[in-house]
Order: structure tokens, then sequence, then C-alpha cells
DNA sequence: CGTTGACACCTAGTAACACTAGGCATAGGG
DNA sequence: CCCTATGCCTAGTGTTACTAGGTGTCAACG
């Protein structure tokens, strides 16, 4: 995976990982590299800032809680995260959508 | 669309349209508009240092051409370029269908 | 004949963002 | 006791698309 190919994307994919439910950051790495198949494997320098802002934005609240120890962060969506994560949604489809034309007319 | 959108995926557009034949920059942009569907409307500072990105990374050759007393820089893909082209094809769909498996998981 | 718009090219500077490379801390197994 | 996994953090870097300007030709319109 080309490095600059996440650009723009990560916070659709972050949103769609935490919509299910309320999930910590080092969980929401493990589980986007197994719903992506092991093609998302990204680096936690990636995630944890991408999951500070889109707490600045208001798309996720987050609260510390603690497990056997270890603290954690967990991160729901916001119900102005569940509005972007709808919209960019969409918009990943008609780009991708575009893609697939533009790259159908090439030989 | 938004400005990060594109991020990492221009260098393949470019290529894909290019692809068929010879083109000139101001003709790309006007492909790359149609064959998207009105999707990509990119602006003139996006395209010309790109394509000159891609001429140095060996991707595309370029040479002068007058029509109607305007000149053009003509633009055509070398072998390396294809080779770049079916590899960033390649990585486009294990990209786009790493998304969709990530966002079929959302709620 | 001056202006406007389409055609056609260019580039310096900016903002955004994913990533690198570090750091800190706890728990459990070898 | 060290190493790995878990779990969090951030300053700095490199790449990149875009903004905002610039140059020049040609045809059409008033």
């Amino acid at each position: 995976m080309r490095r600059e190919a996440l650009k723009g994307h990560l916070d659709l994919l972050l949103l769609a990982v935490v919509a299910p439910g309320p999930t910590h950051g080092y969980a929401v790495i493990e589980e986007l590299r197994r719903a992506s198949g092991y093609v998302f494997d990204l680096p936690e320098g990636t995630i944890y800032p991408a999951l500070h802002r889109l707490e600045r934005a208001g798309f996720l609240a987050s609260e510390w809680s603690t497990n056997e120890g270890r603290r954690r962060r967990v991160y729901s969506l916001t119900d102005r995260g569940r509005e972007a994560l709808d919209a960019q949604r969409q918009e990943w489809q008609a780009f991708a959508g575009a893609m697939q034309l533009v790259l159908r007319g090439a030989t």
C-alpha cells in the first residue's frame, strides 16, 4: 500500500470502525487490520493523531477507562459523527465510481 | 469532492488518461472531466506539476507541437509508464476493495 | 479596435495529512 | 530480568494537491 493512498480517506475508515460501538485506539488499529483483510496495517502515529482530529472536529467523543491495570481512551461516534460517516461514505462511492470510469477508458 | 480525496491517486488517473495515445496537458484536464462523468474537474495548477513529476519519474515523455499557432506539450506513456499504470491499477483495486470491506462492517 | 473568453502553458507558496521515530507505562511469560 | 504485547502520546518530515498569480495566441463581439 503506497504511502499516500490513504490521504483523505482515513477519517472515513476510522468513523466506520468506531460506528458499531465504543472502541479504544489500539483496538481501532486491530479492527482496521482485520476488517480490511490485512490490507490496512496502520502505525499508531497515524491512528492516534487522526482520532484526536476527529474528536476536535466533534465526530468522536472519548473517555478514559481502565481494563486490567491498563488505561484506555474509548471513542464513540457522536451524532455529528454519524452524519459525517454517511456523507463521507457517499463521497467515497462517488469518488470510487469516477475512478473506475476513468480506469475503464484506459487501454 | 473533498480536497484530499485525490491524494496519491492522481498519478494513476493521469497515466490512465494518457494511455490511449499522445495527449497534451489541457486535453488531459478536459478528458479527465469527461471520462469521470464530470466528477474530476481539476485545476491547471494540479495537472501541470503532476505531469512534470510523472515525466521526471520516467513514466511520461513529452515533446512540443504547434497547432493553429498554439504551442502544446504532448505527453506519451513510456514503457515504464505502462508498467506503473498496471501496478497502480492493481494497487487501486486492492485499496478500493479493502475500503469496501471496512465500510461494509459499519452500522 | 479594444475587450472578452477559450485555449494553452507555467510556478512559487501554502495547507493538510500520513507517517517516522522516538518516548512512557503496565502486564505476563520465558 | 528482559522481551513482547498492550496502550497511549507527539514533534518533526516529506509528499502532495491546490491557490493565485503570471505569460501568450486566437476568434468573436461590440
